[in-house]
RNA sequence: GCCGGGAUGGGGUAGCCUGGUUCAUCCUGUGGGACUGUGGAUCCCUAGACCCGAGUUCGAAUCUCGGUCCCGGCCCCA
């Protein structure tokens, strides 16, 4: 047990780690790529109020904060969206719009851990700025859409809803919109009995609500509550190929400043945070200095999502160099560093024996290495300039010049 | 912040309930060798651990307390 250990809440990624991690980077980022998206990138650290702003005091109880030297109050970043509306009022102004914004960091929150959760996350996201509202979101949520599809995750679950309609519909059954915030949770945690209770007492029929919340399922419930522009945002959606998710006008997100479409993603069997994705529309530049800016965006629970690959036993690329290059001998090690530059020049991956093995030993660790083929160099390859290569996985082997190998 | 379960060599484990001939078992992995031109096989050798601290006791991996961390869950979830 070393005496310094990593801190509660944080992992290290072993070689194997990383590599499963960049490769689900890169297949987010090939769809980020395709939708045309380009990515921004900010500080690790804020000031503090950057994220007061967005989520209100209280947050700062589940961030890391400190005061640096110069006595400003700071924050470890716990999430991306307030820091992409800071750049964008910081330098973005004058961009065309609608501006189509993606960013990969990682995000720190002083929480508990548990099954999906850590203090050090990471998160993939994207935000459009200043378009057209059911346009947006469209975009979105096919973005999104196809970020779950692109990372192989097994039966994920949109469901789809609106905080115009949420709130319509209470305000329709007599909650005026500044009483409404306290219901919220209920809905959102679908606690239909303690909403009924809530309501009740309220004085208000939780009937006609209820009958909605309680339902999901498709388009046809927008029609008790119309107005809201999901009917083209699915619409569009239809016209993209993008199925398979549900309405469900239940979803509160939390925090007040979402305007329009909201929606979440699930990935059932990750436990209790079997929540992926989370995002909506929102007006917030307003709060960072920026003219008003309807905005849309959505935020990726990366680890989630590579728990979720792992535990379905989902294949990820085996890394391994694609050449082994064995001197059978001391006299020919000068010959197999020659092979293995060229091989390195030529773009392809290969590397050497390094710790001076005899040829049984240095198959044994090429094979442990993933390598796709030895090149196997001695005597008789010297004199012929033939190379013997052998494919570790059938164990067949051929002869080739250095010229073949290079391609 | 709260609740439950854990913590034994690099990984996985036995021993803990019923303290003391196990100053700790086995598997795997690391290093070396059997094998001086052929791998993931076999055999042998070597190295390697009781989370930290305090207490109880003649004696603690084993019991008690505190701490740290891990795994779940609650709260929260921007």
């Amino acid at each position: 047990m070393p005496p310094v250990q990593r801190p509660k809440g944080t992992r290290d990624f072993l070689p194997r780690d990383m590599e499963r991690r960049r490769w689900l980077e890169g297949r987010l980022r090939e769809v980020m790529r395709r939708f045309a998206f380009r990515e921004v990138g900010t500080p690790a650290f804020e000031h503090t109020e950057l994220f007061t702003l967005r989520s209100g005091p209280s947050i700062v109880e589940d961030m890391y904060t400190f005061t640096d030297k110069g006595g400003r109050e700071m924050a470890l970043r716990p999430e991306l969206t307030a820091p992409t509306m800071r750049l964008y009022a910081e330098g973005l102004l004058g961009a065309p719009r609608p501006l189509k914004l993606c960013y990969f960091g990682n995000c720190f929150r002083y929480e508990q851990p548990q099954k999906g959760r850590y203090r050090e996350f990471w998160q993939f996201g994207a935000e459009i700025l200043g378009a057209e509202r059911a346009s947006g979101e469209t975009e979105i949520l096919a973005l999104a859409h196809e970020c779950l599809r692109g990372s192989g995750v097994r039966d994920p679950v949109m469901r789809i809803g609106h905080v115009g309609v949420l709130k319509r519909l209470l305000s329709d059954s007599g909650v005026p919109p500044g009483e409404q915030p306290r219901f919220w949770p209920l809905v959102d945690k679908k606690d239909f009995e303690g909403l009924r209770a809530a309501l009740g007492e309220r004085g208000v029929d939780p009937d006609p609500i209820l009958s909605v919340l309680e339902r999901r399922g498709g388009r046809e419930l927008l029609e008790k509550v119309p107005g809201s522009g999901l009917e083209e945002v699915l619409d569009g959606l239809e016209s993209m190929g993008v199925t398979g998710y549900t309405v469900d006008p239940g979803i509160a997100r939390g925090l007040d400043y979402y305007t329009g479409m909201v929606f979440e993603i699930d990935v059932p069997g990750l436990g209790a945070e079997k929540q992926v994705c989370g995002g909506g529309s929102y007006s917030l530049a307003e709060l960072f200095g920026a003219g008003k800016v309807e905005s849309t965006g959505f935020a990726l629970g990366f680890d989630r999502i590579l728990v979720a690959l792992e535990a379905a036993g989902a294949a990820f690329p085996e890394a391994g160099p694609d050449f082994f290059v064995v001197p059978v001998g001391p006299a020919e090690r000068g010959e197999a560093r020659r092979v293995v530059a060229a091989l390195r020049r030529a773009g392809r991956s290969a590397e050497t024996d390094l710790a001076a093995r005899n040829l049984s030993k240095a198959l044994k660790h090429a094979a442990s290495a993933g390598a796709s083929e030895a090149v196997i160099i001695g005597e008789d390859e010297l004199g012929t300039g033939l190379l013997t290569v052998k494919n570790m996985g059938s164990g067949e082997q051929r002869k080739a010049r250095l010229e073949e190998l290079l391609k």
